[in-house]
RNA sequence: GGGCGUGUAGCUCAGUUGGUUAGAGCGCCGCCCUGAUAAGGCGGAGGUCGGAGGUUCAAAUCCUCCCACGCCCA
């Protein structure tokens, strides 16, 4: 086998990335074959599918791409090395906002009109020059990762060809009937004539809040007015109404009121006007001297002030008064319930354009939708008196104009978090606007019953956040008013705008405009925007295509369609058929409404389907210090700095290591302080050193003893117990891996991989030491046994760890199989092309394992008493004493006592079922077995069961019962306690008591001596840089007094010494030096000299 | 404001159908072991189980309310 290398985990890793690349494994592993390479005859791979989500790649990659990333890597490695071909493309998300607000930036034009000037084909441009700025950072990332994904087949949400299919998608739902205009009111920057998106509302400028201490968006102050609005039927009686936005009320359609809050008619004293308000507010403006005394003439429910009918405030729309059968239409009163009464009247005025609650109470109640304005906030000729005023400068016209018209009963300032362009700064409007939808709503129960065929990881968020969210889904706003988007593929008629058609193709819309076969190359408005056809319909009508884009998400929903260009690329149709529901996909939480929602609409929509069948959700990654990873803070470390500091193979053990694979938060740092990453070291330390340990130790005894693996190293059956026992451990290890695996559970997997770590290095290693170390001329049955066992462990493990662990496992692999020629098959050259181990039952023996834990559990009670004390294992003593009533421990005390007493350096083990006499007796009642029994009686037997003599427990314990308050027990009802008596070295735990035997005569003694001597001989050796197989010759100067000299005295005593320590000549006292390595040292406040020389090679 | 989560040792997290000594790892301190080890073992200190009520013989666990944090939606 190969010599130890220095331990340079990240140059590894770097190395088996080349190795990788020269050995085209990752395409191998997917095809089979090399590229380029016949596919022979054999049946293909069965497919296990994977759905990339696409990434912004305006940003760079952060922790929460390397733990999807990861997660995305693990479960296709495992699928891969059972067999199935796992075809993994990368995915760009290029349209959308984050890269128009990059370019808007780059470019500095902002707003509808600044791009429309510079012109849509510059701006896109930019677009798709700027958007993959950062793939090549990515692509380096991601690869260093341990990713395995591919970059060259990959798929971009701008080519024409995903775009096509993106239209195709639309084209289908149209045909369905799902596709609808409509209208949604949402914030618009007036300055730049555009509506704003959540994500730019959210960005706009903040301002702590003094009365609530909580961020919000910056206060302003806006008029507070309060109107009378008179009724018709009623002159002379007035609604008081209010609101902050002067400049909707020439758009006033109606007034609400709360149904269930009552109302009060007030005659104002001092001027006799009769007015409906609602008497706790009426109050306030009394307080504030607004309105003088009044009485109270009646009171009313808002429900029963529903549908009165007031003249309007202004001219401008009274043909909505009446609809043409003469019932009322338009203002009258209406019921909302999301009229409060904090502020104002109780009494709201309604514009259904300017409002989302007003919107929808205009929906319900068929008002029309009245907006006397553009996008940039200027009334138009609707409104003359202020046609070409800006909105919040006309407010001011407006009050006037009410004030001389006596129709405003007050006028105030109001100061409130109002939201302000993230650019403009001025505030934004809330707008009716003309948008796209796709129904949803009468999708839901086939929603819900495809959800119930996924699995999800964690379960509630399918049940819960998903599951609720498909319940109540809204018809999806699909459309932007963008430019660097896939265009709705709408052509209308300049006469007619009920007249449509949608496009499906692009071979279509070149049929329909009269072009080329072939001449259309891209989809983008600069490329479609202008072709425009004769309408069918309407003559002399001409066709053309309505400016919105497509909000993003339906881009990225339609991914598993359009990345093979379904249902165009007839190659690929079949394929993408086949392949949904995908097996596998892995988002952040976030995406629960994003990429999984839209994947899932937009399946069932299209093929009644689900679209993934297994769901892994992860949470957020906080830094170490609980906020957010900030660039501005520096609370997190460089990833790339990390991996190249401790590897990426730690990092990913890391990351899939905690609930963060099952959607909940986590902080990446070991503390608070950790910004350096320090806990990934922690995780080389816990997972991957043991690993490297226990291969060092393989390596360099096989060296020592030319011991070389052959093919039938891994399948021949040991006799030892120690082998049986860890061949045993590692299958069930394997078999607890495949279930996790399967179930998707990916935090199981390095815990598992500790647990197993554990028992190899401290218990099978630390155990068989010795078996590997009897001079090289030694040749029996158990030493080969032993190091086929450690050798074939070591095989498995690097395969079963090697979806966890890709390089570290790659690089055991190279060493232990390839390199000694022992790769089988054209797929022997790397791990990940191998079959991930079959469970072998005939190894297991978990008897044999139950057995093994009880020893070693005997063994931890009683290091413990030799820490108490202060005996060192060095030191060797007369006897163990084991105590249980369960026969499997002493079985396994027996069983195992050999190694018992070499762990524990004790002479002999009694084995004993009664513990009276080494513990006192105490018991407590088991709760748990008498709870349900007794009940109501439960503390009074328990008091008196701990009043119970230790005779009468020790009468239970051995089969008896006892009668307290009424009830009957034994055994079972009772916990028993053993504590160590007085005087006795003894421990309890488990009812496994133990007894150390502590005294020693001066042959035990002497033996402690020499083995304390041995340990520092081996420590000058250690210092001395002598090979393990060295032989020396070995001098031991002590005084003739110390107790040292006289255990040297001992024939069998040095013998031990020299076999110990490999001396071919022990010389005590020898006078003179001579040797070539001294030291001097002491044993128990006894100095010694130490010389040791290489003896000669024999 | 609504939905879904989370809150247990200094940190990261386990904690079975409710059952009486609430565990592990890391970190810290002490001791021990070691010719595989960038190691390892044993022990110790460290907990009002977010808070308050309630149900129950018995609550970290079930219920209600509140607080804090996260994500999403308003």
């Amino acid at each position: 086998m190969a010599p130890l290398a220095p331990f340079d985990l990240p140059a590894i890793e770097r190395r088996i990335i080349e190795l990788w690349g020269t050995y085209e494994v990752e395409y191998r592993s997917l095809h089979g074959r090399r590229p380029g390479e016949d596919a022979g005859g054999g049946p293909p791979k069965p497919s296990f599918v994977f759905f990339d989500g696409p990434p912004f790649a305006t940003g760079l990659p952060h922790y929460g791409h390397l733990l999807a990333g990861t997660i995305k890597d693990v479960v296709p490695r495992y699928w891969a090395m059972n067999g199935y071909a796992v075809e993994r493309r990368f995915g760009w998300d290029c349209h959308g906002l984050p890269i128009e607000s990059l370019v808007e930036d780059e470019l500095d034009v902002h707003g509808r009109a600044e791009i429309e000037a510079l012109g849509v084909p510059k701006f896109n441009a930019a677009c798709r020059a700027g958007v993959l700025r950062y793939t090549q950072e990515w692509r380096k990332v991601v690869e260093r990762m341990g990713r395995w994904v591919d970059f060259d087949d990959d798929y971009k949400t701008m080519d024409p060809t995903f775009m096509e299919s993106v239209w195709w998608v639309f084209a289908q739902l149209w045909e369905q009937g799902r596709i609808y205009e409509g209208h949604r009111v949402q914030p618009v920057s007036p300055l730049l004539g555009t509506p704003l998106s959540n994500f730019e509302v959210a960005q706009g400028p903040q301002e702590r809040n003094p009365k609530t201490g909580k961020d919000g968006h910056k206060l302003r102050d806006d008029p507070s007015i309060t109107v009378r609005f008179e009724l018709e039927d009623e002159p002379g009686t007035f609604l008081w109404a209010w609101t902050t936005t002067p400049w909707t009320l020439p758009s006033n359609l109606a007034l609400a009121v709360h149904p269930d809050v009552v109302y009060a008619k007030v005659r104002v004293v001092e001027t006799g006007e009769l007015a409906w308000i609602e008497p706790g507010l009426l109050a306030q403006y009394q307080e504030r001297k607004r309105v003088g005394e009044t009485q109270e003439l009646e009171r009313r429910k808002g429900s029963e002030l529903a549908g009165l009918a007031y003249a309007p405030l202004f001219p401008y729309f009274a043909e909505y008064r009446e609809r043409e059968d003469g019932s009322r239409w338009a203002f009258k009163v209406v019921v909302a319930d999301y009229v409060t009464t904090d502020t104002g009247t109780g009494i709201v005025h309604q514009a259904p354009a300017f409002g989302e609650d007003d919107f929808e109470v205009g929906k319900r109640e068929g008002l029309p939708l009245v907006r006397p304005m553009d996008l940039n906030g200027v009334f138009d000729e609707r409104v003359p008196e202020f046609a070409g005023q800006r909105a919040k400068q006309a407010d001011k016209g407006i009050v006037l104009k009410l004030k001389d018209a006596k129709q405003l009963v007050d006028q105030d300032v109001y100061r409130h978090a109002y939201p302000h362009c993230y650019r403009t700064d001025e505030p934004l409007l809330y707008m009716a606007i003309s948008t796209w939808f796709m129904k949803v709503e009468d999708m839901r129960e086939q929603l819900l019953a495809n959800n119930d065929e996924i699995h999800w990881v964690p379960k509630h968020v399918g049940s819960g956040r998903f599951g609720n969210w498909l319940g109540v889904a809204r018809d999806w706003n699909l459309s932007r008013n963008r430019y660097w988007g896939t265009p709705l593929p709408i052509w209308r008629c300049d006469e007619d705008p009920a007249d449509m058609v949608c496009i499906s193709s692009i071979a279509e819309l070149e049929r329909r405009a009269g072009l080329e076969p072939g001449s259309i190359t891209d989809l983008h408005r600069e490329s479609v925007d202008d072709i425009s056809f004769a309408s069918e319909r309407t003559p002399g009508g001409t066709m053309r295509r309505i400016s919105e884009v497509f909000d993003c998400w339906f881009e990225s929903g339609s991914m598993p369609y359009a990345q093979n260009h379904y249902p165009f690329d007839p190659s690929k149709k079949q394929y993408v058929e086949d392949n949904l529901p995908a097996d596998f996909i892995a988002e952040g939480l976030d995406q629960t409404r994003g990429w999984f929602y839209t994947l899932h609409v937009l399946s069932t929509a299209l093929f009644q389907r689900p679209a993934f069948k297994n769901v892994i959700v992860n949470g957020l990654i906080l830094a170490a210090d609980g906020k957010k990873m900030s660039k501005r803070l520096q609370n997190y470390p460089d990833p790339l700095g990390v991996v190249e500091a401790f590897g990426a193979d730690a990092l990913r053990a890391y990351l899939i290591s905690g609930p963060v694979v099952r959607a909940e938060p986590m902080r990446f740092g070991r503390d608070a302080k950790d910004t350096k990453g320090l806990i990934v070291r922690d995780m080389v330390k816990a997972a991957i050193l043991p690993l490297q340990n226990a291969y060092n130790f393989l390596v360099t005894y096989a060296r020592a003893d030319g011991w070389v693996p052959t093919r039938e190293t891994l399948s021949a059956r040991p006799t030892s117990e120690l082998d049986l026992w860890i061949l045993s451990r590692v299958q069930s290890f394997v078999a607890r891996l495949r279930g996790e695996f399967e179930a998707y559970n990916l935090d199981n997997l390095v815990p598992e991989w500790l647990a197993m770590c554990d028992e190899l290095n401290n218990w099978y290693i630390r155990r068989g030491r010795r078996r590997y170390w009897r001079g090289a001329s030694e040749d029996d049955q158990d030493k080969r046994e032993a190091y086929a066992t450690l050798y074939r462990v070591l095989v498995t493990i690097a395969h079963c760890m090697a979806p966890v662990l890709p390089f570290f496992c790659e690089h055991l692999y190279q060493r232990l199989v390839v390199d000694v020629g022992l790769a089988e098959g054209p797929d022997g050259d790397s791990v990940h092309l191998q079959r991930f181990p079959v469970v072998d039952e005939s190894l297991i023996d978990l008897e044999l394992e139950r057995q093994v834990a009880r020893a070693r559990k005997v063994v931890g009670l009683a290091m413990a008493l030799r820490e108490a004390e202060r005996i060192g294992v060095r030191r060797p003593l007369p006897s163990l004493t084991v105590a249980s009533r369960d026969p499997e421990v002493r079985a396994a005390v027996v069983r195992f006592a050999a190694e018992i007493e070499s762990e524990l350096n004790v002479k002999t083990i009694e084995v004993v079922e009664d513990d009276a006499g080494l513990v006192s007796l105490s018991a407590k009642a088991n709760f748990k077995v008498l709870g349900r029994k007794l009940g109501k009686k439960m503390k009074v037997v328990a008091t008196a069961v701990e009043q119970l003599e230790p005779a009468r427990l020790r009468e239970i314990l051995e089969g008896g019962s006892v009668e307290l308050e009424g009830e009957p027990l034994s055994a079972e009802d009772l916990l028993f306690h053993r504590a160590p008596l007085p005087g006795r070295v003894a421990d309890s735990a488990e009812g496994i008591t133990v007894v150390l035997d502590t005294t020693i005569d001066v042959a035990l003694e002497q033996e402690g001596l020499v083995r304390e001597l041995i340990n520092r001989i081996q420590n000058l050796r250690k210092g001395s840089d002598l090979d393990v197989s060295d032989r020396i010759e070995l001098a031991v100067t002590c005084a003739e007094q110390t107790k040292l000299f006289g255990a040297l005295a001992r024939e069998d005593l040095r013998g031990l010494i020299q076999a110990e320590t490999l001396a071919s000549v022990l010389e005590v006292n020898p006078g003179s030096g001579g040797h070539t390595h001294q030291g001097e040292d002491e044993i128990d406040g006894e100095q010694l000299g130490l010389g040791i020389t290489v003896a000669p090679a024999r």
